[in-house]
Formats: structure tokens, sequence, C-alpha cells
DNA sequence: CGTCACATTGATGCCTCTCAAAGCTTGTGG
DNA sequence: CCACAAGCTTTGAGAGGCATCAATGTGACG
């Protein structure tokens, strides 16, 4: 189900895409036409620093709308890659800045969702602030970071996939974590 | 100067205050019935992490407005403290959000700047993720994020001053920073 | 002129990255 | 059903870089 406020949109303004992994979505420099609703997979938003390094900007996750910031950018600012396969949905992005000129909830909805990925952005700093591994990964974990792909979960929170699975194993075995199964962790 | 779309605002929404260095604004938990634009001064918003660890989420600039996000929230999720002598002017949250609802123009213009706050808050997240503290440094600085205090500089990319310090001279001798002054350094 | 905060440099230790290797799971094809 | 490949998981060893502690220099301000 589309996520509010978008279901107040024309069909028109919508259209079904689907991606297989390691589908390139859209490229940083891309001028954007649209913004997506993700149902099913994943897709991940990146860049390359200067030295080639790799750095996640943000993960989708099935029901997200994700590249809404594109709204009022004349270019991407990442890549966005498939790495799992999707399913979703283009909503154009004239139609939703036409929503929100003429529909004042639409428009407030849409700041609200905003406002919203400010503060999971600011959680985001401040979780790459923390200086030590363990911490780090323990405070990823409370958030909800982890959902299964490890790799990607080091990635994200800017530690080698080596360093974040010594740290899991430690707060297992401290009962900071618990093991859930292979390569699954929860919260106790 | 008021940045647009504030302007549109009634008087009856804004008011004067000033901060001495040092004071506390608001702090994490109190609940938020006005943003602010800083015209003197800066102030900083803040975390602490679970270890005591100081986490610098933004520092508002003057001309900046600040804690828009707050708008959409029940509670502040920061503290805010002033550095620097400041002025600033309150704008009522419930004025803002009625002129959301009643001006389309309005609503439009300011969910613009919540996108570019997200689009600011993507470079800092990269900047974080960047290891070597020689590349991050050298990248803050060409974002602008120098202005004069190192130490609050060192804080906000995540850096001991010390270490910043020594990324600073090194980048200095090899020519892809100019030193401009004691603790000044510029892009070349 | 003394104090204070910032600026700078040195020495040391710890932590994480990197490279490496081996065990484990899953899927694929013969 | 087995063999093999590919990718994730886990552990080890070594090196390098940043944090930390420490000391000194420097400018601003009363």
């Amino acid at each position: 189900m589309l996520p509010a406020p978008f279901t107040r949109l024309a069909a028109s303004a919508l259209t079904s895409a689907s991606l297989s992994n390691g589908d390139t979505l859209f490229r940083q420099g891309d001028r954007p036409l649209c913004i997506y609703w993700l149902e099913a997979g994943n897709v991940l938003l990146r860049r390359h620093s200067r030295s080639g390094q790799e750095i996640i900007i943000h993960r989708a996750n099935p029901g997200e709308i994700f590249a809404e910031a594109a709204l009022f950018s004349s270019a991407y600012h990442c890549d966005a890659v498939c790495t799992k396969d999707a399913l979703l949905t283009r909503i154009d992005k004239a139609a939703v800045l036409e929503a929100m000129r003429t529909d004042p909830d639409f428009a407030l909805a849409l700041s609200a969702r905003f406002a919203g990925q400010i503060q999971s952005y600011r959680r985001r700093i401040e979780l790459l602030a923390v200086a030590s591994a363990e911490e780090r990964v323990c405070s990823a974990v409370a958030d909800g970071l982890l959902d299964g792909n490890i790799k990607t979960f080091a990635a994200e929170i800017g530690l080698s996939h080596e360093a974040t699975y010594r740290a899991l194993g430690k707060l297992a075995k401290s009962g900071k974590l618990l093991k859930t199964g292979r390569g699954a962790y929860a919260a106790p």
C-alpha cells in the first residue's frame, strides 16, 4: 500500500517497474523525473569517495519512499543500485510538485515525511560519530539497522565486516545482544 | 533578513531573543514550541552518546534557520547550546504549520528547505564515512565546514583536534590546502 | 603581566583495517 | 545424490593510524 500522502495522486502519476539484483536505477548526475516507492526487495543509495571507498548513504527497505529529496534538485546526488530483486513504483515528480501546490494537506504530510528523514539522518550521524566499534554496532542493532545481511550492515555503519563480526560476537557473549541464528542478532 | 518563506508570516509569530556563550537554548526532550532563525553568533545542536562522548549534530551559522525538524516532532532530539554570543528570532511553530496549510507556496518553499537539509546531512554522512583523517579533513574544508574554530571543526567531523591539526599541517605542506593564518586554511 | 583558551608537536598504546585462511551454507549441474 | 563453486561466517596475525596523555608555544584580553 502506497504510503500517505501519495495515495492522493492520480493513477496516471504512477508506473510500475522491476529490478534485478545488481541493476542500476539511476546514477549520480542523472536528472530526476520521479521518486520511488519500493514494494519489495532492496535498493541502496551510495556514493564513491575520492579514494574509491564506497559509501552507503541509505538503504531503502520495502514499503519505503526514496529519492524524495530529488524533488527539489536538478540532479541525483548518488547512485541507486538494486541489491535484492525489487518491485517499485515510479511517482512522477511533476505530479507531486503540483499536488503540493494545490493540496495543503499533501504538502504538510510530505513535509512531515522530510522532517522524519532528517531525524533519521541525524541518528545516523550520531551513530557514525561513535568511536568504539562495539558501541556503534550495539546502537545500530538497537536502531533496527541489522536485517540479515551483515556485510551490508557493516558498510552502512562504516566498519569492516570483520570488525562487525567480532563486535557482534563480543556483544552476544557479554549478553548485550542475543544471537538468534546464523548472522541474526536481536536486542535482549 | 529572515529567509524565505518565513517573511510571509505575521509579525506576531516572531519574537527576538539573545544568548550568551554557554547558554542552553533547549534540551533533548523539551517540547518544541518554535523554530529559530539565527541572526548572529553560533548555536550547536549536540547529543551525548551512551559512553558520554559528545556528538555535534549540526552547527547553526548566522542567517540560518535551525530546529526546523521539530515542527513535526513532539520533543527536541538534541541539546542546543550557544558557543558564541547570539541574536536570534523565535518563529512560532503553530504559525508555521498554519501557514503551510493555507499557503501552498509557503509549504513548497519549506519542503524545499527540508530537502536541502537532507542533502547536506547526506554530505555529512559521506564525510563521516571517509576512513582517512587526511581525506576527511580535506573534503570538509572543501565543503566550507572550517570557519575558524578548529576544535569545533574537529568535533564536527569526528576527529580529535590533534589528528585534525596534523592532517591540516600535512595538507598545507603538500599544497592541497593553503595556510592563510593561525588556524586558518583555505582550498587552493 | 598573568591567565586562559587555542595551536602545535611528541610519544605511546590501543583499536581497527587489511590480508589470509579455514569452516560453513547454499545452490547448481553432472 | 554427490561434487563443486560461490558467498557468507569466523578467526588469526600484522601493520598502520588515530586517540590519548603530555608538554610547550602563542595570541587575546583583562
